[in-house]
DNA sequence: CTTGACTCTGGACCTCACTCCAGGGTTTAG
DNA sequence: CTAAACCCTGGAGTGAGGTCCAGAGTCAAG
């Protein structure tokens, strides 16, 4: 059994992290000595892992929640986890989208502005800014 | 001259937000009434609209008041607005690079769950995200 | 003159995922 | 026995970009 401590740095995360997990319903210590000391498992250090490990694939912490139910409920298959995995990732892409969006109006805006001497009020990408060139690039900022 | 109900109108926010760029040093109103009303002109509107469509090309209001300064400036030139611009569209495409890793870790394990009445104990997404099989997707809720 | 739509200020609240702190108690090494 | 290193709880703070609210004042139409 670790201490909070030690299975923190088991995953490379804080003491404080490990126990604001537990307070958003995560991982819950294996049992607590009698001075109130939390307790861990190796089974917690994997539940600790994947925390994790679906962070680094995008998840929040909410929806891995949801994974966690999953995994711990009798009903459900490997369809529905497949299926969470899916949705996340169509999540990821329509951001991709977006910033690329972003990030091409921009780079037309620097091809535009090719005199590095023009005076500020004949640079064309405050002028696009002011008006509604930019346009392209709606659908940014979402979840 | 319009109130900030008609100005907030016209570049499709709500009042609250207009008098937020205000606190934050973005935007503040031509003239005030006597009963202490804001009101603004044509320029504001621009400046306004400015603001929204610098959002959405992924500045953040800290970097719009620098473009904003910029603007107001004598000495800056274009070419000072261009490497800002180069900037942002470097970040972007860090940030882009960053979900791309996600996407395609999750997507492998969504490849490799293809058996959908597998049960959950025998799911290879569960059993990667336990492991460090998504370690490839690293580098990813940055700036 | 009244009603309703608008505006003002100041401040609280929201999300998300932590991070830090004070003021204690516990454990372990020497 | 003592000091260092660990742990506990509860609560506040962070940043970004707003949103919402109360309580009050203002303005235009009918």
């Amino acid at each position: 059994m670790y201490a909070i401590g030690k299975l923190a740095q088991q995953a490379d995360v804080t003491p404080d992290t490990v126990r604001y997990y537990e307070k958003e319903g995560l991982l819950a210590p294996t049992r607590k000595t009698e001075a109130g000391y939390r307790l861990y498992d190796e089974d917690a250090i994997r539940r600790l892992r994947f925390i994790r490990q679906a962070q680094q694939c995008g998840f929040n912490l909410h929806e891995i929640g949801e994974l966690l139910a999953l995994k711990n409920s009798d009903e459900a298959c490997c369809k529905d986890v497949r299926s969470v995995a899916i949705g996340k990732k169509l999540q990821l892409e329509h951001k991709i989208r977006a910033l690329q969006l972003m990030s091409h109006a921009l780079g037309e805006l620097i091809t535009s502005c090719n005199d590095e001497a023009r005076p500020l009020d004949a640079c064309p990408i405050l002028a696009a800014l002011e008006s509604s060139v930019a346009k392209q690039a709606k659908g940014g900022r979402d979840a």
